[in-house]
DNA sequence: GTGAAAGCGCTAACAC
DNA sequence: GTGTTAGCGCTTTCAC
């Protein structure tokens, strides 16, 4: 197999349609339909087929895709759009999706925004000119109004992680109001009451937007105070000083929380890394618990609690989707809202001894 | 500039290369010659270049991508290979390659191979077909004979991470052996003599060849003795349970050695985590070094000594590398084969106390 | 059942 | 300096 599939690449020449035509003494119109599977649907014979389907094999013949994707403007590619492939929530999507694309026939172009809007649109511009067959979206910034002029247009995408209100296009998202909550009553089950936050900014991400919300709603149905000081604002391009500084001023002056709960795995992480810097103890001086899940966090010193997103689901409800759409066939209003349900990992960093 | 932008995007309308022709009642020819920059080179008209851009402006037309590349077999496209995007190494690369692509106007197509070899041919024919200006790829199993093959064919590649003898396409690796030099000699600066490793099946990809070539030629001149049983050999696919295997066994026999050299980052957190599981203490009773650095073996516990791989500089080389071959610059022989330094990075899970 | 011919949007050789 | 023309490889309408 391997050395048969060596010799056919070895071989690729440029052999065209009309070759085939030529060698056959038929019509390139007759290749074409033989090779695109409408042999049938043309009532063409039985036997001139398998002549076009031998001399394909014999000669070796792969259709230009670049020709065929000029004229149909179909091109077997889709796009995806993060914030960043290096970030391993992203990469084990963007891992899950192009298994899927591969299995369906499809390449998968990958572009990282660093959650910039004007980075963003160019790629989307840039992806919408180059013919991909839909796009997979995790927006920074764009806005509903946006999305839904795409939709209107019939343009193939949806978006995952992040999604807009008022927005007709589809969308997977997880749910993250559930999954503050979880995080949050989980803390005050291990007897925690002093809580504080770690989250991002841009905050209308509205995957940030929910989990700051579910906090809230969290501490308030438990009738927890919610200290400002607690909750550590940081900018996307500059967490580690910034939560560093805010750690280290708690700290000295004698005010950290009891828990921390951080808004994604980057937090999460960095948020560890100084407290350990601080000889702070995890969890008998502060507990830690962190939204997305990652592989490592099983064995740090000490292991982290985390809320883990379906990632694989979310990959293949959002594929399914988009290939719904690229074969035309309607997306109801109801199935193009998905939001999938969270669950939670409960390991040293919170539980109190 | 958002808001801009978003019009343009609004607007984006077939526009074609005759609209404007015929809007200002030129031909064609001139307005892509002007379109394309070789108004000078052709001694346009200054007067009638402006006119041209003006309407291109007017109409925000946009090149058909799709048809230029159709006729001139250029899609400013490149493809990336590797056994698998969601592998921290491979994600990193990936991220810095696809911010060199962006910045020099070329998009990124990723294929994971799974170490698969048929797979591994099918992506690169199919890239092939879709016309990418260049690849790059970590081969899984291919060989010199085939990559010489694409190399005399002219077809832009570039090899990562692992390579092949008497091969003549451009290639960039570290300097596996040394690094694995650099990790046992370090473990004997430490006071260790029994020392084991855990390596990973097909190994005959380079990379790891020459990692396990570094191990024995650093164990002979240290005049240590390489004991069989503390040589553990997993399968890609397996890993996890074979080295659980391996590992219970050895404890059990009260056999295991002082200090395990692990080959890669999946090899390490996995040793890591299992014998954390059986209770054996690092480094006191088994020391633990791996090769292959990642964010997180500082904060894990303990923390973890690795051989770090300069991941952008690899990126960079392999990037320019593949330029040089898509502008067809000559790529000499000497700057065809480029290897890079490693470095270790000393943390708790070596340091006998 | 099969073929002729047009044309997608662009580039480039050649003509004037 | 600028225009004419052919054609890349494919799909598709329409004619026979």
């Amino acid at each position: 197999m391997y050395i048969f599939a060596k010799m056919n690449f070895q071989m690729a020449k440029k052999v065209s349609i009309s070759d085939i035509a030529e060698c056959l003494g038929v019509s390139k119109t007759l290749v074409s339909l033989v090779i695109n599977g409408k042999a049938e649907q043309y009532g063409i014979n039985a036997q001139t087929k398998k002549r076009v389907l031998d001399k394909v094999e014999e000669l070796n013949y792969r259709p230009n895709l670049l020709a065929q994707g000029f004229r149909t403007g179909k091109t077997n590619t889709i796009g995806v759009i993060v914030s960043d492939i290096a970030n391993r929530f992203y990469s084990r999507i963007a891992r899950k999706i192009e298994d899927l694309a591969w299995k369906n026939g499809y390449s998968v172009v990958i572009c990282s925004t660093d959650e910039n809007v004007d980075k963003e649109l160019q790629q989307i511009k840039l992806l919408q000119e180059r013919k991909v067959d839909g796009l997979i979206i995790s927006s920074s910034q764009l806005d509903a109004e946006f999305f839904n002029t795409l939709n209107d247009a019939h343009f193939p995408h949806v978006l995952i992680d992040r999604r807009f209100e008022n927005m007709t296009s589809s969308s997977v998202v997880i749910d993250n109001q559930s999954g503050a909550q979880m995080a949050v009553n989980h803390l005050i089950s291990q007897g925690y009451r002093k809580i504080g936050m770690i989250s991002i900014t841009p905050q209308h991400i509205s995957s940030i937007r929910e989990r700051v919300h579910g906090f809230y709603q969290a501490m308030e149905l438990a009738e927890l105070e919610v200290n400002p000081l607690w909750n550590i604002d940081v900018p996307f391009d500059n967490m580690e000083n910034e939560i560093r500084n805010s750690l280290q001023q708690l700290h000295s002056q004698h005010n950290l929380p009891e828990a921390f709960f951080t808004l994604n795995n980057n937090l999460t992480s960095t948020c560890l890394m100084q407290l350990r810097e601080l000889s702070v103890k995890i969890p008998s001086d502060v507990a830690l618990i962190g939204f997305d899940d990652v592989l490592y966090f099983d064995f740090t010193n000490p292991s982290i609690t985390a809320i883990e997103q379906p990632v694989d689901l979310i990959s293949e409800q959002a594929f399914n989707l988009l290939l719904k759409q690229i074969k035309k066939n309607d997306v109801t209003k109801e199935e193009r809202s998905i939001c999938l349900p969270i669950s939670i990992n409960i390991r040293e960093s919170t539980i109190k001894r």
